[in-house]
DNA sequence: GTTAGCACTCAAACAACTCGAGTGCTAATA
DNA sequence: TATTAGCACTCGAGTTGTTTGAGTGCTAAC
């Protein structure tokens, strides 16, 4: 069977319908609905053939219809912008707000916070911000000071201008041998990626150090724990809670399910995609979404990216019945300021 | 009426069954659970006075008893610690699985979110754990140093080695100049608290600098706004999702007033209670609670003290009919393990 | 091809009924 | 006087039956 013209316009209607109320839609509110001008007895036989062709479906014999997920794959795909006009505004009314955010606040982890939960209260959904992954960031700059008799600060600033630092236990050490081991360090390791510090480079570096060999290693280590730190993948979630907005997910099982998941930060990782369209814009529905306990949900992910290929992801998860085009915009705008706010600090 | 030892033995009993089941208990249940010898009929007598008097309450005519919040209350002040044997064991397991996780341990944050995890999961509670807070913490350590052509690092350590950073802008600074700041800086600022640096020292401190005037403000306030951010309070939490092992919290609309209390971090801060008793564990019953959402809960805290009068919150958050003596104990134990490691960390 | 009309279906809401756990009271008992 | 057996009574929870109305599919007319 072909899609006609009129079918789209007919399935399309049943989403935005059922989009807004949740209920199923019946033919009578289409033919009132759209400007189609047809009787609701046409309407259903239109319905009646996009339900054998798999895009809505009926709950129970007596209902209206309500839109399966390659129904909603349809629609996200080939069927939404067009209220273009109407995001424009949006998205200046966005930026702004978020450029208010992003002033006040210097610390990353903050940062990220913020940004999720403005997208939770934002979109009414639940949302999740992870913090950018540096695969395989270079260091910049170490910093190590004596702290105390028998402590030493090490302090690593990496690309990006990430900084990590971690206190070692030494048997004292003077001032001298300290500028020297910062200078050794410097010149052995800047420029450097976790990955190229390797035994040789070890061992030329003890053997320079001489009598300090020991402390070098043990330096070493703790610059090479501290840049480990900043590879961890911290996910900041907000609005969880809002899931209990669609009565669909709010019923004990579900809502118990979904919100274990969400809480759980590792079985979020599954929803970041590296592989992404080229809009850096991912849209899973349904049972599309990798997470077991989500199978009632629909999940919108975007990558941004940083200057030199430092990537994080942002997510968006509600209802299968979301407001895909107003998340979709939200994300592509958050995605493009969050880059700049970083690309700002890095300056 | 008098409280005899009888009715204590029957409330007792009461409120244990009605900790396991959460079904209302009947006269005749007791009749069998306790080693009283009575009748359910004579039971039924001491439960009706029971009742009078406050400690218990029927939901319906023809249900049992469910204790009230006065009834808890009366069962944690006095009925509680029995099993003291069967809690020391538990005690050392805890311990040591409380040390394999410091152990492994070295980011505070990363420490403190896995012991909310930890209780969350031994308790089946919900549970949350703050930072140590520093009330006028003292700075131990500041280190500048120079991050490419026009940035500086300002790291600064504070008592009980906490250690914050922030990257300034500057117009071009030389080494010796570098050098100078770092002279000035510590001399003038160790050891003090954030609120003994004040105009004065800073006009001082400014002075000495001559030139570089303007530079030492910017690095002061550097200094100070890294501090603070040791003096926010962070909040973790886990295990919001354990509610729903309790019907009677997993109703929908329970479920997301708790949530949503328990998500917004900044309503936690209520169950920080500095004043504390003499053991430092608080317990809060149902309407007690300061929390509006959470009337249905019972929460007990626990502040934990490095120290030098730093201190913490640690909790846990579960239906009213939670099991005390456990979460109490619990806490006992993590809050001494807390103190411990960190005490551990300071060496 | 479209539409009006009508019989049919089925979930949701409501009412009626049953069941049983548990009570309170009374009268008998130790 | 305290305890207990016995019994009538209460009421929530679960079950079944009924009603209602939204919505369908089909047919015949336009």
């Amino acid at each position: 069977m072909e899609l006609s013209e009129r079918k789209i316009k007919i399935l399309q209607a049943v989403i935005r319908n059922y989009l807004e109320t949740g209920e199923p839609v019946g033919s009578r509110t289409i033919s009132k609905y759209t400007d189609l001008n047809l009787s609701s007895a046409t309407i259903r036989n239109e319905m009646s053939d996009l339900e054998e062709m798999g895009y809505i479906i009926q709950p129970h014999t007596s209902a209206g219809r309500i839109p399966t997920d390659k129904g909603y794959r349809l629609y996200v795909d080939n069927m939404m912008s067009e209220k273009i006009a109407e995001l424009d505004e949006r998205e200046k009314a966005l930026t702004e707000r978020e450029d208010i955010l992003i002033e006040k606040v210097d610390k990353v982890e903050t940062l990220l916070k913020n940004m999720a939960k403005m997208l939770a209260t934002d979109t009414n959904y639940a949302a999740m911000v992870t913090t950018p992954k540096h695969k395989g960031s270079k260091i910049k700059f170490i910093q190590i000071s004596a702290l105390g008799e028998n402590q030493l600060l090490c302090v690593v600033v990496s690309e990006g201008n990430l900084i990590s630092n971690k206190i070692i236990e030494v048997e004292g050490i003077d001032n001298e041998e300290l500028l020297k081991l910062n200078m050794l360090i410097n010149t052995n390791l800047a420029g450097l990626t976790l990955e190229e510090i390797n035994l040789a480079l070890i061992q030329k570096m003890a053997k320079a150090a001489g009598e300090n060999a020991t402390l070098v290693d043990e330096v070493i280590n703790a610059v090479t724990d501290a840049i480990k730190v900043n590879d961890d993948l911290e996910i900041y979630t907000s609005g969880a809670t809002n899931i209990f907005k669609y009565p669909e997910l709010s019923d004990t099982e579900r809502a118990s399910g979904f919100l274990s998941a969400f809480e759980e930060k590792n079985s979020l990782a599954n929803l970041i995609n590296e592989e992404d369209s080229d809009t850096g814009i991912q849209v899973y529905i349904g049972n599309e979404t990798p997470i077991q306990n989500m199978k009632d949900c629909s999940v919108v992910t975007a990558t941004y990216e940083l200057d030199d290929g430092i990537k994080g992801t942002i997510g968006v998860i509600g209802p299968r019945r979301m407001d895909y085009e107003k998340v979709v915009e939200t994300l592509r705008v958050v995605k493009k300021q969050l880059a700049d706010s970083f690309r700002k600090k890095d300056d």
